[in-house]
DNA sequence: CCGGAACTACGAAGATCTTCGTTGATTCTA
DNA sequence: TAGAATCAACGAAGATCTTCGTAGTTCCGG
C-alpha cells in the first residue's frame, strides 16, 4: 500500500489534468474537445499524452468500455500543493509570505475572498 | 525605451537568478562556486546558461573586465510575480485565494510573517 | 619570453517535451 | 455485409533544455 511520488507535470500535462479535475474521468475524445480552443491540441496529441501520464502515475486508465476512460490520480490539491511548494523551493528561498505577497499583487482577489483568507490566517495563528 | 517581456526562465536559469539576486552582479566563477553545492553545476555549463540568458534577456553583462559581470536584469520580485501569475493561470485557474491557501498550507509561516500578510489583507481591503 | 592558469566562445550530445502521421483494429451504418 | 467512422498504439520529427569537451585568447609568474 505504497503511496508512490507522482513527478511533476509539465506544462501540457497540466493542461490535461486540468480538464480532468472539471470533468471528473473522461474520454480522450472529451479532453480533447475541451482542449480544443484553450490549446488547438489535437486527438492523437490529447491521447499520447494520457497514454504517458497513465505510464508516470499521473493518471488512471479504465478500459472497460472501447473508449477508455481516464482520470487523475491525485486530486487537484494535492498536485496544486506540489506545485506550490515546488515554486516556493525554487523562486522564494522557501519564503512562503513573499510568495502570498506576490500572488496577492499579481492578481487582485475579491473582498470575499480575501475574508477567507482572513480566516484561515486566524486559524493557524490560533494553532500554535 | 521599451520594456520587453522577458521570457520565463527555466529551472537551471533560475537557479543562477537566485544567485544573481542574492549576490548581485557576479563573475561566472562566482555564480558556479554558489551552485557547486547545490546543483553540482560546472563552470561551462554555468557560462553556457549565462550567455543564453544574456541573449535572451534575463541578464546583463558587463565587459569591461576581463572576467565579465553578470547581473539579473529583472529584480527578483518582478520574476516571482510572473512565475506566481503563470502558475496561478495554469494550475488554479486564476483563484489567488486557492493558491494562498495551498502556500499557506503547504510550508508553515512564522507568526510574524501571518501578521505581515494580515497587514497586507488589510491595505488592500482598504483600496475598494 | 615561455608555459601554464584562467577565461570566453562554440558546438554537439543526450535528455525531455510536444506534436502529428500512419497503421491496424473495432464499431457503426446504409 | 461493405464501406465509413472511431479508436488505440506506435514511432518519429522538431523543439527546447542542460551539460560538457574543446579550442582559442589573454594574463601572469618565473
Amino acid at each position: 500500500m505504497e503511496k508512490h511520488v507522482l513527478p511533476k507535470p509539465t506544462d501540457a500535462e497540466l493542461a490535461i489534468l486540468r480538464v480532468l479535475w472539471d470533468r471528473g474521468p473522461s474520454t480522450v475524445r472529451e479532453v480533447t474537445e475541451a482542449l480544443q480552443e484553450e490549446r488547438g491540441t489535437g486527438y492523437t496529441t490529447a491521447l499520447k499524452l494520457l497514454q504517458i501520464m497513465t505510464e508516470k502515475g499521473l493518471t488512471r486508465r479504465n478500459d472497460t468500455q472501447r473508449s477508455h476512460v481516464f482520470e487523475a490520480v491525485a486530486p487537484a490539491e494535492e498536485t496544486q500543493r506540489q506545485l506550490v511548494g515546488d515554486l516556493l523551493d525554487r523562486a522564494f528561498r522557501g519564503s512562503a509570505q513573499k510568495l502570498v505577497m506576490q500572488a496577492l499583487s499579481s492578481k487582485k482577489a475579491t473582498p470575499a475572498e480575501l475574508a477567507e483568507i482572513r480566516k484561515l490566517l486566524d486559524e493557524m495563528e490560533q494553532q500554535t
